[in-house]
DNA sequence: TTGTAGGCGTTATCAT
DNA sequence: ATGATAACGCCTACAA
């Protein structure tokens, strides 16, 4: 009972051959329906599988897509859901790789799902990645390519992803209106297009309403509760205090909360805090705290649909580009003024 | 550009034999080292790359695990990184496939990994599994499976879980011993192993402490915020209530906080509430929630750690299981009785 | 040290 | 309707 039975193995129990049984599998108009039969009841019986790699070397496609991803945190986790939901219905087999925000990872990571011959990738770049060369090879190789979420300029392929820049401006913009005036913002990692795609929004609001940006209250800062919980720190400790603080993770809004908690101070009062992604947690903590939404499954999803367009059409589409909107969830963080009641 | 450069085009570049190159790939010892630096530096140049396809059909091994889990919540995609982590060391690729919860789901996943030749699985069972012929065949095989986090009787395999017994005993303890009489369990679906230990563990602290099981205080629901906020509500409005809760997730622990809060009763004074996990989510929430910690970035390593060595031995293995054992972090709102100051 | 040939499980082409 | 055969990319006896 060791090793699997093959159409081989079918065949000769049979006594016909070959490529009769393997027509016979995928039933094929012109074979006898008596030997069809027999060999269903027989495969069924032997438990017969076909061997994937088989099939994937001789057609050279194996019914894959290889999604590399930084990490597996909630908003990535709800995306890798959407895809594989999109793929599965599509007859894909995912695979699943975390780079762990590592360049060395990721390029790995793609090599060996390059050798495992996936039928193209889905792609959400590493924090730490500057360099694009290995993603490169992949088109190089006419590999259809989607990149997700995470989207450079430096790599140019199918996209899907938030409208980050304006996802930045409503945050900021709803700061303003609330009356807020020095509002500093956490960043992320510098070479992180997503990072700097929120900042040029908080830098347009800012812009809009004439109030001259402070680099003083522009930080960056790795996408972590406990740098931010420090950063914030130090934003507070600063003469000229900021009276609100956008972050552009939720993460980071949570470790800007803590801070802001233990210097005594509230929100939002005396001061407001917004942050990004809209995860559950920040409607559970004390203030709630409000956030830009991005749904993360539908932008899974999107990108999945996005990478089967690709898949089939033979014309270029590297510049097929999916923009989604943000939403601003407004909580107790950042809402002083209360909406007045029309009647 | 397109189709990747094969052994076969380097042996005709080179016009040598495809043997050659092949041994000279693997630096074999028998290859005279100028045909060996040739191939190396043609290869360089073609950008060559191994088929594990052929590869796999060839010696019948992928350096593949498959994973196979229910979700990719906090815990399970902690577990998931430590496999990754472990596995990655050790030379194989992790392909990790979501069942969703979902029984089918579940049988696709594990027939196409199958079909895949990955050389053995790490298996978290869904919730909703109850027949387990789908994992019997990977067994009949004689395919290495390690099961994890989610194990059952039903399936006989080596497996590295928590000792979620004595996570129910402790958590039940530390409740009884902060005086709380009436101690409500919200477990989950009556299936999961998982749930049935924690909820012995409930069980047999009840009986140390001598006090009788009260069947309206023991409920089942899906593990989900939703289920358990309303399941709290009811639990709240039966004449003599319940005065702590012990809920065997901490999503249902915010579920149940929820419910509590609504109903305007204080922790820990009227009630006490004490989780599972451990998330990072529970130190924020306000009050604090008490919860059992399983190390889940440690559990996901030693599933990978056993699985290799499941791969290397020969003997049947089937009856080796390791179990962590749970820590309790007490906090706010358990603690009705503050430790007192020894000096 | 290098080459030849057969085979892994499947499909596809061409016969029959 | 069915069979024989070559091929996919690689490895491995065995032979030279």
């Amino acid at each position: 009972m060791d090793k699997p039975a093959t159409i081989k193995d079918i065949a000769r129990k049979l006594n016909i051959s070959i490529s009769t049984v393997s027509r016979a599998m995928r039933n094929a108009a012109d074979v006898n329906s008596d030997t069809k039969k027999a060999v269903m009841a027989l495969s069924e019986e032997l438990n017969y599988q076909p061997n994937r790699l088989a099939l994937g070397l001789k057609q050279k496609q194996t019914h894959t897509i290889g999604v590399i991803v930084p990490n597996l945190d909630y908003v990535l986790s709800m995306m890798v859901r959407g895809i594989d939901e999109v793929a599965l219905e599509a007859g894909y087999t995912v695979m699943v790789c975390q780079s762990n925000e590592s360049f060395g990872r990721e390029i790995v990571n793609t090599r060996r799902l390059l050798e495992s011959l996936v039928d193209g990738f889905i792609i959400s770049v590493s924090s730490e990645t500057k360099s694009f060369e290995h993603f490169k090879k992949i088109q190089e190789r006419n590999i259809p390519m989607v990149v997700f979420d995470r989207v450079t300029p430096d790599l140019v392929a199918p996209s899907v992803r938030l409208d980050n820049e304006n996802g930045g401006f409503i945050a900021t913009e709803h700061l303003l209106e609330q009356g807020y005036k020095r509002i500093a913002i956490l960043a992320g990692p510098k070479n992180l297009g997503i990072s700097n795609s929120r900042m040029d929004g908080y830098l347009n609001a800012l812009k809009k309403y004439k109030i001259k940006k402070d680099d003083d209250l522009i930080i960056h800062c790795d996408f972590n509760q406990d740098y931010a919980f420090f950063a914030t720190q130090e934003l507070l400790a600063i003469k000229k205090r900021p009276d609100a603080i956008f972050t552009i993770s939720d993460r980071m809004a949570i470790g800007a909360m803590l801070a802001i908690k233990k210097k005594g101070l509230k929100m939002p009062e005396d001061i407001g805090l917004v942050g990004f992604n809209n995860e559950p947690v920040v409607s559970l903590v004390t203030p709630q705290i409000s956030s830009v939404d991005m749904s993360s499954f539908e932008l899974g999803k999107a990108a999945a649909k996005l990478f089967i367009e690709t898949m089939h059409h033979q014309e270029d589409m590297s510049n097929a580009e999916q923009i989604l909107k943000p939403k601003l969830f407004i909580r107790e963080s950042s809402q002083k003024i209360l909406p007045k009641i029309t009647r």
